[in-house]
DNA sequence: CTTCCTTATGACACTTTGTCGCTTCATAAA
DNA sequence: TTTATGAAGCGACAAAGTGTCATAAGGAAG
């Protein structure tokens, strides 16, 4: 976590370093950020970032958290908006992450971080911001439509249909399928896991 | 590609190389890996690594090829083993890669290269040396059981097993499940494809 | 023996991260 | 007004890493 000085600073400069730590950490992989090319945006000495924060990692930390707090609300947002079909909801989620913007955060924000959440094996559910508002998300899935058999089949859906959009969600932020491409794909994906794969 | 000089080396030397290679590959993720370990472990200078090898990435490429390789024969091995059936050929595909040595790979090794094609968006079956030898996986797929409405469908359940499989695989390579446990639910989410989700 | 090409070698230039000790500044106490 | 105190500012520097380059060594052929 950064340090205490860190959040002391004067609004307009914590928002400067902000700016320059979310532009760096968008130019690629946490390793190939560099924290000179941060202090000399942010215009601040080398050993104030250390004062703020412990290390690079410590940077990244926090504005991954930032980005963890507004992926779940929107992700909680796409399902509400779906009424609880977890299919559509995947669809919606999957279109904000490929968006130009997601909110203030840069779409190679997004791709890094969500990289960055993948290799750490973080999970968005288990961040302690996210936690304390949780509104638990599968409350709101309507039941009603999935062919439950066993009490955890649901954990398993929710497994599944989250492998395939991020799978896909990857593929498009990567650049190696074009947005729309990736969407049919999806599209499609999860028709067949509505419908089974056996005959 | 490494040098000629490097394959023109005598065997001895080369394959001291490649073991100080995949030794050092094994500890960590890309920007980990330290050249100076490399060449302290197989005694040799550093110029000579610059010889054999372009740079650092050119290094792992070299690795990476000859595990791309060696995997895709496995994905063929259990397809043709489990009579083209896909959904005992994941499960399979999942025990080798979890497996404590995978040839002569180690599983770190494994864990850090299958990361690094993800990161890279390469895909095994697009490497040249697996496209020569290619005698089409998907022949081998037994379609009788397959609920195929559409000629692409195959294409779709191919990639849907596939983020499936590497999912749990990856989460057990990182240690965030157990073998055991990995197997299971990927059992368990083979079983939910076969016969879906909706009602 | 000389020539020519391939291979070997380690010092060096350059970059990057993280540390450390000193300086400056604001504010409260004397 | 002066002094004390702790927070924040600061950049030189150590340490570690990557990639380069000029030069030495080897060896085959004429």
């Amino acid at each position: 976590m950064p340090s205490r000085t860190f959040f002391n600073l004067k609004e307009e400069k914590r928002n400067r370093i902000e700016k320059a730590l979310i532009h760096e950490f968008s130019k690629g992989s946490f390793e190939q950020a560099s924290i000179t090319n941060i202090i000399e945006e942010a215009k601040i000495p080398r050993g104030s970032f250390y004062q703020y924060f412990e290390d690079k990692k410590d940077a990244i930390k926090y504005v991954i958290e930032k980005f963890i707090v507004m992926d779940y609300e929107k992700m909680y947002q796409s399902l509400v908006d779906s009424n609880g079909d977890i299919f559509e909801a995947s669809l919606k989620i999957y279109d904000y992450r490929t968006n130009e913007t997601i909110l203030n955060f840069d779409i190679e924000l997004a791709k890094n971080i969500l990289e960055e959440l993948r290799k750490n094996n973080i999970n968005v559910f288990e961040n302690k911001d996210v936690l304390k508002t949780k509104k638990s998300l599968i409350e709101f899935i309507n039941k009603e439509e999935l062919n439950l058999v066993t009490d955890d089949d649901l954990f398993y859906f929710i497994r599944i249909i989250t492998a395939i959009t991020r799978s896909v969600t990857m593929e498009v932020l990567s650049e190696r399928l074009t947005k729309e491409d990736g969407r049919k794909m999806l599209e499609k994906e999860l028709e067949i896991m509505k419908n089974g794969m056996k005959k």
